[in-house]
DNA sequence: GGACCTATATATAATCC
DNA sequence: TGGATTATATATAGGTC
């Protein structure tokens, strides 16, 4: 009953964390379909944790994969039309950024840079992984690690849950 | 005063949609937040909209910055020590799926299946991007047909909200 | 539009099985 | 553990400036 105002620190108890983890897991996936669907986002998000044996995704595992498939389908050139303008007009998205490349979009290179640290990081992930089919756990432990054991041989403790969101 | 439940469905007005918008990413960052406190995760995340100007990041944007780098340089043999055996002991983490190969986690198939998507979609909306200087909106945009549309040429009209996490 | 302000709708910690 | 239950803590739609 939420009797606990639930101190904003980690839990020490095993259980009870893994109890919390998987019902804040479960709400965040409902929050995320609210906003898309309230706002008219089309998202999937890609849930993983050492607590679940399979991934967790949503809104399906077929809806994940049918959005990744028909993207792929799309022609490059299809992919890119301009349409900021038609975006504003139409659904008063789009703020454009004063003083921006006129024929780029202004959020361009702050987006190309985020993905691009993040396919990076997504590659090591998954190479590393492979190549010794070891737990991706231990990798995100050390990720975790705010300063030292990063190059160092001490593993880290706990940790090890991989959550990885992509809404489009 | 929420005094409406709220039906599940997109909101039509414009500038209620953009309210809705912006509280509910803002409540969905602090539930990252409380979630990565309470259980010990690691994570941050990047929240790209036509909304914002500006990608929004948790915790900060040097802390973002900062786990990218420090995983970076993580030497890719250090990144891959087996602990399966230590998460567990310390922390409990790790549910062994009985029938895996015994030197690889159970999840790494399955991980490394959605990540090389994951990747590879990030790759296709990052390349297409940068090629033509142009927002990645469209391409979302186009991806949420849930059918028709992908391979013609009439572009989507709303939508354009690209949300990013990626928590480790 | 943005910054408050509530009244309600929701999320969820603690408990029991 | 994995569900239910339910008392509270939070999130937030709708108003007001």
């Amino acid at each position: 009953m939420t009797r606990k105002k639930v101190k904003l620190a980690f839990i020490a108890n095993d259980s009870s964390r893994k109890a919390t983890y998987k019902k804040r897991k479960k709400g965040l996936m409902k929050k995320v379909n609210e906003l898309s669907t309230l706002c008219g986002i089309n998202a999937c998000a890609i849930i993983y944790s050492p607590y679940d044996s399979n991934p967790e995704v949503w809104p399906s595992n077929s809806g994940v994969q049918r959005i990744i498939s028909e993207f792929r389908t799309l022609p490059e050139m299809d992919q890119n039309k301009k349409m900021t303008k038609d975006s504003q007009s139409l659904g008063q998205f789009e703020e454009t950024k004063e003083g921006q490349p006129r024929d780029g979009d202004d959020r361009s290179y702050l987006i190309d840079q985020y993905l691009k640290d993040v396919n990076r990081r997504i590659e090591i992930l998954g190479n590393s992984r492979m190549e010794l089919g070891e737990s991706s756990n231990n990798v995100a432990a050390e990720a975790i690690q705010t300063v030292p054991i990063i190059h160092g041989s001490a593993r880290v403790s706990r940790v090890d849950v991989h959550i990885t969101f992509v809404i489009l």
